[in-house]
DNA sequence: TCAAGTTTGTGTTGACAGGACAAGAACCCT
DNA sequence: AGGGTTCTTGTCCTGTCAACACAAACTTGA
């Protein structure tokens, strides 16, 4: 930073160029069999009633990612921590506000088994949403924040192949059905049972085995033995995202995934 | 964002918390068989003599993109267009700059054929440096850039991996000896020229032959075709870095590699 | 009790990709 | 011509993964 013709020296904080920096949070958790995000809707101008990602001003004292967290706290009303949470990217285009300079850092979020969302703050209303409505621009956005989302699913999706993060989705404890689901959802895809639990199981660190079993269930089946979470962060080999769709088929015709990190 | 208790509705601009915004840029380059970035002397308070990033405040009616151009272009001195832009993260720890509370926007670039380097605007000089030394910390930097430098190295060594960003590296026509000292570089690591040579030609337009061989060398060696960039961005089955340091041996005995993106 | 259905987990096989290394091709120098 | 250097292709071998068969353990219903 060699500071250029506007020298912010110290003596006079008036003289920057007026720009706010906020946070924005996609949280993602799988519902219903569905991933889907948390939105608000606004309850104020600009785009008021809208929908859109939590999110708010950053405060004199505190990091981007606390101000994340506080958001998202504060404006639905979920208490619990995220599983994870990773820097997006800042998205910072002149006229994005309509009121003035608004510079939001992106964050990214998983929770697993989400609290009943509330309004709270300044939003009047919080709610969970399929990301293929989003997806399909079904919903009509506040600000650049369908932008926003779509690159955040994407993330989320490139990292399952590469990182043992599938593992937030689910609850502390869990079976490799659950997990292998996990996978299908995010990535619309179906996966041979038999491979997938023969991948996870011999990656090193990914699972531990809690020596339990699940109980029997309507409908039968064997058992299944149950897991927790390894250290592992990273998978060796990376998991492929192959192009057979469960049901519905979109995939634009496109260049192959992107990977992304920070985390 | 559902904006909080400071709510800017345009009527108060200067109701906002004081935040500057600014970007610095990573700028690599290979010279000399070593990776290298772009650095300039601060010519002013704080940190003042101290080597940094390129970088500055965002202007009211530019892109973070476009300040990232302007400011590598204003305090390195170089007009040419970077072969590669890319947001690599934000830094805003809240004491990161001692005079006021300052959010940065990093980017990382690829600049090949680097014209020599002069001091601009406030910098008082810019030049090139090893990233082993930064990676050593054998150069005190200021602010947290050598933090953001860390990362950024990270980064473009995990995009080699996945993407055709190395031939960004070389003139706009090379051999594939030319493509392969760049990996080697980059990961500090020995190829086998064969087994590289099969992978890349057989990527789906990785690279293309101009149909040109090159001019007898000194030392002899069979004539290596010229090829251009194809169109491909990513290879569609990643190169590995393999654990074969070609001098030093440093490595962490760390976690895998974070990929990453955004481009 | 037994058959059929369901889910979990293991075995097997064949295709393919990648590392190691040999060898051929095309050039230099002496 | 012979040896050295670099580029390029060939061969072998191993490990991984998708596909699919099948065994294991359970439930339901007759």
């Amino acid at each position: 930073m060699g500071y250029d013709t506007k020298p912010p020296d110290g003596s006079d904080p008036r003289a920057y160029p007026p720009v706010a920096v906020t946070v924005d949070v996609v949280t993602f958790t799988i519902v219903d069999n569905e991933l889907q995000i948390l939105l608000i809707r606004r309850g104020q101008d600009p785009h008021r009633g809208r929908w859109a990602l939590p999110g708010g001003f950053v405060r004199p004292n505190e990091s981007l990612e606390e101000a994340a967290l506080r958001e998202l706290h504060e404006e639905t009303g979920i208490t619990a921590e995220p599983r994870h949470l990773e820097q997006l990217g800042t998205y910072g285009r002149p006229n994005r506000d309509p009121r003035m300079r608004v510079v939001t850092v992106a964050y990214w979020a998983i929770l697993a088994n989400l609290p009943e969302p509330r309004g709270g703050g300044d939003a009047a209303e919080a709610s969970l949403f399929s990301v293929v409505m989003v997806e399909a621009d079904a919903l009509k956005l506040a600000f650049d924040h369908s932008k926003i989302i779509k690159e955040a699913v994407e993330r989320v999706r490139s990292k399952l192949e590469y990182t043992t993060l599938a593992a937030q989705f689910c609850p502390p404890e869990f079976t490799i059905s659950q997990l292998r689901r996990v996978y299908e959802v995010v990535w619309n895809a179906r996966i041979d049972p038999a491979n997938f639990h023969r991948k996870v199981t011999t990656s090193p660190d990914f699972l531990r085995s809690t020596g339990d079993v699940t109980n029997p269930r309507a409908r039968g089946g064997r058992p299944a033995k149950i897991y927790s979470p390894g250290k592992a962060m990273y998978i060796s080999s990376p998991l492929m995202r192959s192009p057979s769709p469960t049901d519905s088929e979109d995939e634009p015709p496109e260049e192959p995934p992107n990977r992304s990190d920070r985390g």
